[in-house]
DNA sequence: TCACGTTTGTTAGTAGACCTTACGAACAAA
DNA sequence: TTTGTTCGTAAGGTCTACTAACAAACGTGA
């Protein structure tokens, strides 16, 4: 069996066949279930045994990645599949090189004793990138456990259009060249509209318009890549296998929303779900926004504003409660446009990622109270509204998932 | 092989046996897909190839569902399948009763003629009940092309608690008695939150809480039996096949609404997903609430409200303008609520049910324009808000959209 | 110490699901 | 009548996961 086989029944978009990487860069069989193109088994549309073998294989690396190294019998018994069946699984992802036997466990039980296995994860490396700052592109190197194994950054100095993926592919290159394990994937979060096949659709900051990302990369670099909008992949660290509904706010230059919702996340018609940046807050008016309207939740929460009305008033003591009272009046309008969104999907959990010194604290608070005080409070009494805690990383991390996700239908 | 199967790997719940019922009232396998308890192919979990061959049969039916009569050949080139394996689904499906042939195409073709094969749609029938009118509970027999067979109606008569439970199960036992083809199975739409499980946990009109309803009627009829929240039942009429994500809001008594995200209906992390009717409006006040707080969407909305406002108003011409404001003002607070869900999901299509007469007009125009002024319409463009067209029935006809994707995979 | 029970992982054989290949039947067009 | 097409079925093969059985390796208790 060959390491590079298609899922069949499906046009073998997105996966790269590796063949001209040099050696230790492999590309995993695709797995079903990942999260973005190609969703969890389609909803319509046949399904083949092998189908359901891919579901089951990925069931074991699920099991794995989340419950850590255990033995054959240990996943047959979790996952309810026959120790024969996960046996064989097994064979094949060590055939592949995903997972490897760690030796024998060492507790003292009767029977004879249990061969542990686990995904090689430090065996392998992801490469993330976030092209949602500013003034640089990120972008690191991550085992599977999520350590960091590398990092690096280009500036930006304003470049935009083809220069901008230029700066890209260089990151990549340098980031590539730090590797020291076969490479599962590439995962870029993109500011932007992005299409599911990794198109960005429209990225105003970048110049970038109905750019094929995802296509280009795997073109030039041989590796399976996935693209995908920076909010919408930042949902994904935070998901990190909660089973529950979520979204995440994230605040920077300008704000924007992922969602996941019955574990799967949110695309939209337009694949703008999350959009909620030009939103217009409340019923009575605002602060004029660069679109033109008055009261877009940019023109309250964005970064650069907040920052901009804070050094207005100063830091001096005098106008400490009015420092306070902007951060809150922003975290009220959050909460305004959050409300009817809660409701509508009766969420558990809103998670929001920015600059902690701004958002965490009076912003925060008037956002909960804000929430709780425009929803039937009896169908939220466990909403949970906190800070992530990904920090900067989030994107990255969730580049991270997505490539697993993707290659290994780990999620 | 038994008519009786449950899906494997999962506990059969809301299967009954129909064993116990009159001759002609069978109880056809469940299917993979259904839209609610259950889910599409469980995201984790073990799959089988004996799960593969549940879905493969649905998608069978889908197929005949959707396009109407065909012939064998036609079901294996529109799914993918070959020839034989839809065949041996289809010999499968004729053997349950689910399916008939009906003879040969007629039009002159080339080759061997197609036998026309279709589910046997005027030869079931299933029952659907709407429980979310204040002064009656409706029914009706439908067939499996949605014609309405028979309909009956209980008055409420402010009956409440075991006594509500009692009318409908004196209104089923009456439109049971109306069938005249096997019952695929009861579906029914309540007001309140309903768990998952069938389960009404709250409806305050009816002085239900925690009550089994489901589990109730299917100890008492012996038939499957599907139970949902009305709005969220209202939506699968409404979805129909359509792929898109949709969204439906029940102008009623009071406001709910359902959704349907990525082609599954959406929950909600308390089952209350969709209950936007206390979320409050805007930010300058608004007319007081029952549930105390001011600015509800039902306190703009509901229609025991808009029909008291126009009633003081007066039918006088020199009112008109008055009334048509008083729709316009409710208009403008729905899209205040709505922008915010539709920039977070990027919805396409936004559906309202209610009476016409009051929705489909100035209240409809304004909900359109505020929701457009109030997002960024560049993604928003293709966004439709229209009226249902299935009018009253709604309700009815989501219920047994709901019983055919429960018992036969189609939706 | 040694039989015994327990647990692990593998081997062998079976049932189910879909596929490919092949074929007869039935028709239109030449 | 011949030719080509289309339909539905039959036979045989591959793949998947299951059951049954077993050897290996370990504690435990007599």
């Amino acid at each position: 069996m060959t390491a590079t086989e298609a899922a069949p029944g499906q046009a073998p978009a997105g996966i790269a066949l590796g063949s001209e990487r040099p050696a230790g860069h492999a590309s995993p069989t695709a797995a079903a279930g990942q999260l973005f193109a190609g969703r969890a088994l389609r909803t319509s549309g046949k399904v083949l045994p092998e189908h359901a073998r891919s579901h089951n294989r990925s069931l074991v690396l699920q099991t794995l990645y989340t419950l850590g190294a255990q033995s054959r019998a240990d996943i047959a018994r979790e996952t309810g599949l026959t120790r024969v069946t996960i046996s064989d699984l097994v064979a094949e992802l060590i055939g592949e090189g995903l997972v490897v036997e760690l030796g024998q466990r060492e507790d003292a039980r009767p029977g004879k004793p249990a061969t542990l296995i686990d995904i090689d994860r430090t065996g392998h490396h992801v490469v993330a990138l976030d092209l949602s700052e500013h003034t640089r592109f990120r972008g690191a190197v991550l085992d599977l456990d999520g350590a960091t194994v590398a990092r690096a950054e280009v500036a930006l100095d304003g470049a935009t259009g083809e220069r901008a993926v230029e700066l890209v592919t260089e990151l990549l290159d340098g980031l590539l060249a730090l590797t020291t394990s076969p490479v599962l994937g590439i995962g870029v979060g993109s500011p932007g509209v992005v299409g599911p096949d990794g198109v960005v659709r429209s990225a105003p900051n970048l110049g970038w318009t109905d750019l094929p990302l995802q296509e280009r990369l795997q073109a030039a670099f041989h590796l399976p890549v996935h693209v995908a909008n920076d909010a919408n992949v930042a949902v994904l660290a935070e998901h990190a296998g909660a089973p529950g509904d979520l979204v995440l706010v994230k605040v920077g230059h300008g704000v924007g929303a992922g969602l996941i919702i019955g574990g799967r996340p949110v695309l939209g018609a337009g694949s703008a779900a999350g959009e909620i940046g030009h939103v217009v807050v409340g019923t009575d008016g605002g602060p004029r926004c660069a679109c033109g309207k008055h009261g877009c939740l940019e023109a309250w929460l964005a970064v650069p504003r907040l920052t901009a009305e804070l050094e207005r008033l100063g830091d001096a003591d005098a106008a400490a409660s009015a420092r306070e009272e902007t951060l809150r009046e922003a975290g009220r309008r959050l909460g305004i446009v959050l409300a009817p969104v809660v409701g509508a999907l009766n969420l558990s959990e809103v998670v929001l990622s920015g600059p902690t010194e701004l958002l965490d604290g009076p912003l925060l608070e008037a956002a909960v109270e804000t929430v709780r005080n425009r929803t039937m409070t009896e169908h939220h009494r466990e909403l949970r509204l906190r800070m992530t805690a990904h920090g900067q990383d989030i994107v990255l991390r969730g580049a991270a998932v997505m490539v697993l996700s993707g290659q290994l239908g780990v999620s």
